[in-house]
DNA sequence: CATTCAGTCAATTATTTAATTGAATAATAT
DNA sequence: ATATTATTCAATTAAATAATTGACTGAATG
């Protein structure tokens, strides 16, 4: 028994032991799979093949998850025939999901985006000036990302933008620098680029902002730009 | 937007990424850990090596939790000087947390076994309603002691509230009005110092309640509060 | 009493997530 | 400047979790 895990609460104080079943409760809400089945067993008593075909899950897969959602007191399941059947444990399981909804929808931005619909969103985020870029630019307070295919940022770019390709953003946010905000641009007010990459740091905790327009228009206000020596 | 991979959510279906993010939620609740930063966060602003400290956490630990907890928009940080201060994101966190320990509470084998335990007690103290406390507390028929750390206090406390520390309870019971009832309150339902002080009163023969749940749900409630100048 | 159906269990593999360490950064003080 | 303090990041390793497969069990049916 060198697994801590399997000691029993006892062993772990009392505060330790309550937030580990608290945790155990939340991991069982931690997965989308036990929320699409928590949501459809809300909605009444259903058996394990009934909410398997619903979600489109393997058997064996909706069984492991409900019993990960009765282990953590949010169903129950009674045998009725062949058949077993889930329904919610508690009244205070559906609060609970409730409150969690409340959370999400008001926290995450791509949360606000899936319920708006995704044109909507655009509007939510309120571009930056290219005035204002300029001042931030030269107070170093922003981090200007250029989120178009590579070869246009070779091609030419506004200076100081850092080219990073929305195919690769995810995958290289760990090279922003924390704790500034990030704005990104693309080709116009038409491209969606920009969009995407600024709904994808917002996702991820990091403030971000779209520049108004992009590389055409501000090439054409006028403004310095730079170009890829070669 | 040339790799159809690199789209984030908006390539499921609305209904795959709601889940997925109320997963991400729920997540960020899915650790002891992480919900004990959040229950200490709920009392108060506070910095990440202050959090760290009070839980035994490591600094970059403790750091790295809360920025999880950030991502599922349970709480937000700031900068003051050196610090970084994490506070709740949202007043729906709190209820949040209130709906995952009522589910516990009702569901869960090991958490009744605490209660039954180590909280046995705490049936036979009937807590006062936060109504009630308010009520007696305008009619000035009880005396309201603040049993928790006194920066706790000063970060914010209920109304009339004295600070009286539980580590400091026994030399200060003289300071107690006599023949007056006493409500003691600390961080939260699962917070044992108000039940210890409850317990050391009546032990003297002073009359004493605990205030149901504690000051975030106090809090949490719309009620009012004080805060330490300075 | 064997067969079938509805679920569950156990074992495997792949993927995620957690904790740790040491390096990097940011704000401040010297 | 340089040092110091607070925090975050990056990389590693260990651990936990998810999905799949096939074997297993309990209840109905022929």
């Amino acid at each position: 028994m060198t697994d801590p895990k399997s000691r029993s609460a006892s062993a772990l104080g009392p505060k330790e032991a309550l937030f580990a079943q608290l945790a155990v409760v939340a991991k069982a809400l931690g997965h989308p799979n036990r929320l699409e089945l928590l949501d459809l067993v809300a909605q009444g008593e259903r058996s394990v093949d009934a909410l398997a075909t619903a979600t489109g899950m393997s058997i064996a897969n909706a069984s492991q998850h409900l019993q990960h959602l009765r282990r953590g007191g949010l169903v129950t399941a009674r045998r009725d025939g062949k058949h077993v059947l889930y329904r919610p444990a508690d009244e205070a399981a559906i609060p609970l999901l409730a409150a969690l909804r409340k959370v999400a929808e008001r926290n995450l931005a791509e949360v606000q985006r899936l319920l708006d619909g995704y044109f909507r969103e655009r509007d939510g985020l309120e571009p930056i000036s290219r005035r204002e870029l300029s001042r931030r630019l030269r107070d170093g307070t922003v981090t200007l990302i250029d989120v178009r295919p590579e070869a246009e940022y070779a091609a030419g770019h506004v200076p100081g933008a850092v080219s990073v390709p929305l195919a690769a953003l995810k995958r290289r946010l760990r090279e922003l620098p924390p704790g500034r905000e990030v704005v990104a641009y693309c080709r116009g007010p038409y491209c969606v680029m920009s969009f995407e990459a600024v709904a994808a740091l917002r996702k991820r905790g990091i403030t971000a902002r779209r520049l108004e327009d992009g590389y055409p228009e501000w090439k054409a206000a006028g403004l310095p730009v730079d170009v890829e020596a070669g």
